[in-house]
DNA sequence: ATCATTGCAAAGTTTTTGCACCTGC
DNA sequence: GCAGGTGCAAAAACTTTGCAATGAT
């Protein structure tokens, strides 16, 4: 938690109770959520809460690389917490696809395969984005049945 | 142009006018496009054609491997011709982030690190989605300002 | 005290749905 | 002829914006 805002702070942000159970909540699920779910969750805390606020919030906690965002073919932004030792180092994500819970995966091997690609392609390669799709652990063992939402 | 007309009969779908003329646009454009650029291009072939068929189509395109979909920060959906031999076979994309240029990448070095991602993260890794961005070599020549719409 | 943050209401955008009519096969 | 395709209107779903009030530092 204090990792978190001290990243808040060291971007002008001011510390605010709704901010810090926005990342309570992250912390605690451990997993991807919909910003719906956010809220849903802030309204159970807090008397007045507005949506927009869990919208504005998300996206900056975006900017400054406390959360991750991905877009879905549901048309819904789904927000998780990036566990990475640095959340702006590059790496990806494995997401499972039942509970939604998302580890980062440090460590990648495309850059073995981009000069590759440069001259096939003839494209000079900016960046790119990984994303897997699994079962953790903690499903595997329940076997429950597989819904995937994202 | 035929390529796609066969896959259309596969799925047991018909060919229309405007279904033809959806394929013709990508086949032109050759890049990732919103349904509006599809729609306003179709507009301009028929007198009648709502946006719904638009949307219905491209989903539909999408669903029998014609077409790849992607969603984006700024909330709409891309899609783009599925240019692999196969297209339901195992392939990603590169995307030119100035002209939305789409090409498939044929090879995937991912499966090397399956295993380890496995291991470290205790997932049971179920797919993976690769999304790379570039310049492709007709904008590198160009030299253009770098717009950045995916 | 000051400026970021928030709540509320309203609007904006993208996408989907229902249903009657049309059309390819 | 019949199932699938289309147009239109409407609604749904998600997200953003403006502004006044509130709150953190």
């Amino acid at each position: 938690m204090e990792k978190y805002i001290k990243i808040l702070k060291s971007n002008g942000l001011k510390i605010t109770p709704k901010r810090k159970e926005i990342i309570n909540f992250f912390i605690e699920k451990d997993r991807y959520a919909t910003v719906e779910e956010v809220w849903n969750n802030l309204k159970l805390k807090f008397k007045k809460i507005g949506l927009p606020t869990v919208y504005r919030n998300l996206e900056k906690f975006s900017e400054i690389g406390i959360l991750t965002e991905i877009r879905t073919r549901d048309n819904k932004a789904y927000y998780g917490l990036c566990n990475a030792e640095n959340p702006k180092s590059h790496h990806h994500h494995i997401i499972c696809v039942k509970c939604h819970k998302v580890r980062c995966i440090d460590f990648c091997n495309f850059n073995e395969i981009t000069e590759k690609i440069e001259k096939e392609s003839g494209f000079k390669i900016l960046n790119h984005f990984l994303q897997i799709k699994g079962i953790c652990s903690d499903c595997l063992q329940l076997n429950e049945k597989n819904k995937s939402f994202i």
